[in-house]
Order: structure tokens, then C-alpha cells, then sequence
DNA sequence: CGACCGATCGTCT
DNA sequence: GACGATCGGTCGA
């Protein structure tokens, strides 16, 4: 197990990063506690030109200054009021490309996953979507900025590869009001991965 | 299975 | 003051 360095995170095209993070394994450690999944599902966000990006127009706040910092670092916010959504900066400083982890297979610490989640109807529910992967991984807000070449948060591989024909590609989910952009093809799924979120496309289809 | 709804709060206007 | 890059539940066909 590798942990991915920041050349990976700095190349300068956003979907490619997207396709290559599916295989990857997300890891987080707190108070000693280590979880982690394999990536099944991501999105990418390609800055002022994208509609459906925190980003587009050139907007630049406090909550969306981390995207304009130089590739490797966390981007969470706040969604809904009550989900955590868990991104990857990308590309150098000042280009606010971003790629949204949307579902995790589960690896390790599937216990402590469970303590953070509670109890759940559907297993899948606990790393299947954006929402629900910060959850059991312990992600929060309060961890936006961070280095993902820290000790409590990266991203690492292993020898896992998945072929090319394995990867799917859609288009993003819950963007609808981003006009033409919410039909860009920027949406990277692993195919047959009964972890895929929900709501994406339906399951039934690509399991 | 699909459509709809409420929760809940930081962020931006 | 309005609005989400969501989720789990309910309801009806």
C-alpha cells in the first residue's frame, strides 16, 4: 500500500484523476481508529467552466478557497445541513479543479464504520454515497484544507487495477439545474460494484 | 419501482 | 431569506 504523492493530484486534467482515483483506497485514522474503502465512484469538477462546480464564474469564498490551492488537499462542505461531502483538490494553485468521492467499497475498520453509522436497514448504506462514506470514515467539515499527504487522511494503492472496460462513465448525479453541464460525461463508476450509490443510476443495472 | 417529502444549517445574496 | 454535488422514509401503482 502506497500513499498517492502530490504529482498525482497536480496533473492538470481533472478527468483523468477522476478515472484513475476508481481502485484507489481512501484511508482515514482517527484517535488511532483506522478505516478505509476502495473508491467505486467519483466525480469530477472542472472549475470556472463548469456550471455545476462551487467554483464556476471564478467564485472564490472562504469556504471555497481550498479548491484554488495547489492539488493534495481535502475539500468538505456541507450539504443539506447535515452531510459531509468529501473532495479531492487537483491541478496547481489557482485552477479549482475538484473530484467528489461518491462510494466506497469498505476494507478495513468495518466495526468502527459501524459505530459512526449506526445501525442500517440497507449495508450498502454505509459507504454508498457521498453522504454516507464521510460518515463511516469520520469526515467532517472541520477537515477541509487538509493535506492528503497528512497521517490521519490519504489516499493510497495497492496492486489493484481495475481494467479499462471495468470503468463506466456518466453523467453527474443532482446537478440538474447545472444546464448543459449536468450532461457532461464526468462521472466514473466501477462496473458491477454493488457500492455505487444509489440514487446514481440503478443499481440493478450495473451490478 | 418511481415520485415525493422532510430534515437541517452553513453559505451566499 | 433561499438554497443545496443527500438520504431514508413513505405512499401509491
Amino acid at each position: 500500500m502506497k500513499k498517492l504523492d502530490s504529482a498525482f493530484y497536480q496533473r492538470k486534467d481533472v478527468l483523468k484523476i477522476a478515472r484513475d482515483l476508481i481502485g484507489k483506497v481512501l484511508i482515514t485514522i482517527h484517535d488511532g481508529e483506522l478505516t478505509s474503502g476502495r473508491i467505486v465512484e467519483t466525480e469530477a469538477y472542472a472549475g470556472v467552466a463548469d456550471r455545476a462546480s462551487h467554483a464556476y464564474g471564478g467564485r472564490r469564498t472562504s469556504r471555497t478557497e481550498i479548491m484554488f490551492a495547489p492539488g493534495g488537499h481535502a475539500y468538505v462542505y456541507l450539504c443539506y445541513g447535515i452531510h459531509h461531502l468529501f473532495n479531492v483538490v487537483t491541478n496547481t494553485a489557482d485552477i479549482p479543479h475538484v473530484v467528489l468521492v461518491r462510494a466506497l467499497e469498505p476494507m478495513e475498520g468495518i466495526d468502527v464504520m459501524y459505530k459512526r453509522s449506526g445501525i442500517l436497514k440497507d449495508p450498502y448504506g454505509l459507504t454508498s454515497g457521498p453522504g454516507n462514506l464521510s460518515r463511516a470514515l469520520g469526515i467532517r467539515i472541520e477537515q477541509s484544507g487538509t493535506s492528503l499527504l497528512s497521517e490521519h487522511m490519504f489516499i493510497a494503492e495497492d496492486d489493484y487495477r481495475p481494467g479499462k472496460s471495468a470503468i463506466i462513465t456518466t453523467p453527474r448525479i443532482g446537478v440538474d439545474s447545472a444546464g448543459e453541464a449536468a450532461t457532461w460525461m464526468y462521472r466514473f463508476i466501477h462496473k458491477n460494484s454493488p457500492w455505487v450509490s444509489a440514487r446514481s443510476v440503478n443499481r440493478k443495472y450495473i451490478r
